[in-house]
Formats: structure tokens, sequence, C-alpha cells
DNA sequence: ATTTTTGCAAACCTTTTGCATGGAA
DNA sequence: TTCCATGCAAAAGGTTTGCAAAAAT
């Protein structure tokens, strides 16, 4: 068995080494349903005594949004949150409640941005959305809506 | 002549005293076609002697964003940046070479958003759209696309 | 053996805060 | 005159970096 999880695959694949430490984050990371912070992760990191010092976690981080095995979000609130997600481009509805993410395919939204692209002119390159709701978890709990 | 910034006007209507560091503030904001940072107004401050602190010059733009006259952006590469904006509904489109900001209706999005609801179970409560592109003109600086 | 990765600790950058003073209404 | 806003300077966050030691290949 080479490895069972995806994101230390990506790591792989890429060539980069399988050490402990980026071991142990990836196997944080895929606990997560929803956003997780840097901030999150070194507090489980040092819970667990999985010795992943701040830089590398930090390190880690970046290495897997370079591969797109997580994204980085920006939380309505200001704070910066990654995602763990699949490769292609998609984009995140968010739970406002329990942050539990969900990924959306582009869909009708490209036809919107080649409209928004005609009708001003500029030759877009790539485009963000960003969703934030409550899942049907969190409607059930809030009561419904009014 | 009460005041011919616009800026100016919404803090008045808002019932905030117009003092010298907001009117600073919001002149400088005013030569923006396209995104500035903090940083960035801090500095043109600093250079035009307006006597504006660090500390007062996030209040204001925490104010203005607030009353939705400034809006804050997240840029690709992960800087926060601002641009004086309309106060409905809408969305951005960054010229990634140049920084200029168009201001994009949410029109066809809007259905794209519905459905995506629909799909996903979620009520959306808010949703976030950035464009990045090349702005007419640097498109022509640039050379056509390939 | 070689090259990458890590930990540490300090540096950095951005943003926020407490508090006394100054200014707008 | 009264309350809001400012400046200062320190604190608080969050993230990055240099470098020698440790680990992966």
């Amino acid at each position: 068995m080479t490895s069972s999880d995806p994101i230390v695959e990506a790591l792989g694949a890429a060539g980069y080494r399988l050490t402990g430490p980026r071991r142990a984050v990836a196997g944080l990371i895929a606990e997560y349903d929803g956003h997780f912070t840097a901030a999150e992760l070194e507090i489980a990191a040092r819970e667990r005594r999985l010795g992943v010092s701040r830089a590398t976690l930090f390190r880690a981080l970046e290495l897997l949004t370079e591969l797109h095995v997580v994204e980085r979000l920006d939380l309505p609130s200001g704070e910066h949150a990654y995602v763990p997600c699949v490769r292609e481009h998609h984009h995140h509805l968010v739970c406002s409640r329990c942050g539990r993410v969900a990924d959306v395919e582009d869909g009708a939204l490209a036809d919107a941005v080649a409209e928004i692209a005609r009708r001003s002119g500029y030759r877009i390159e790539s485009h963000r959305l960003e969703l934030f709701g409550l899942c049907r978890h969190c409607q059930a709990k809030a009561g419904p809506s009014a």
C-alpha cells in the first residue's frame, strides 16, 4: 500500500517527500468536512502531540494550496480559512453556522461570466464565487426561515 | 455647498462628524479608479502631509466599509484591497494588470445562485463573485490574446 | 551521500486597542 | 459644553524567514 490518503498521494505524485509532519497535516485535514484555519490545525496538532511546528504547518498549507488539494477561502468575517477540495474548477458553498462546505460546479455560472465578459469588454481570466448560507442540517436546528 | 464629495456626503448623511482626517481619506479614495490598499493610502497621506494617523485611517476604512461606499476585496494574491463602489449589491471585475475595477450587476448570476440553492438544499444568505482579467486598455497594451 | 524538510526563534506586516487630548456639533 | 474622533504607542494577530540540525530519498 502506497498510501490511502489522497492528500499524501498528491504530494507524492508531485515529487515531494512524504515526511512525518506532512502526513500528520494531511491526516488532520482529512477529518474536516468544513473549513479550518491554520490556527485550528496548529492547536489540533499540538493536542495530539503530532510534533508539527507552526512554520512547517504554514509551509504545508502553502504547498497543498499550490497542488489544489486545499483552497484558501476568505470568510465574510475577514478570516482566512482553508477547505479540502477537489482539483477541478469549482466554487464553495459555506454554511455560516457550522462551517460545512459543499463544492459547487460552475454550471450556469459559466454563461453568466461569459455574458459579463461580453458586456464589459474585459478578458476574464478567472473568477471566484463564494456562497454563504445555512446547510440543511443547520436550517433544521435553527428553525424554518421566518 | 454642503459637499461635492459623495463619500463625505455619505458620512454626513449617516450622522458622522466631518473631520479633517475623514475628508482627507475621502479625497484620496476619490482619486482611485481601481483598488487600493490601506498601506497605499497611508503612504499617499504621508507624502501629502495630510496628517492622518494609521489608526484613524483604518478606522475610516472600517466606517466607509460599513456604509458600503467602499468594499473590501480579497485579491488572488491574498492581499486585502478596497474599492470605492456603489451601494447596491453588485460584484467586482478587477483588472489584474492595472487594478482598475468595474462594477458588475448581479444579472444572470441571480438565477445561477437560485439554482445552486435548489440543488444543494442550502438556504443561501449571501454570495460574492470576484472576477479577474484584463480590461480593454490593458488588453491593447499587452497584445491580443494568442 | 545528497537534497529536501524541519524546528526554532526572531522578524515582519497588517490591523487593533487603550487612553489622554483635541475638535466638531 | 458635550460627546465623538484623533494620535500615539503599544499590543495583538497572522504569516514568513534564516539557519543549523534532522530526515527522506
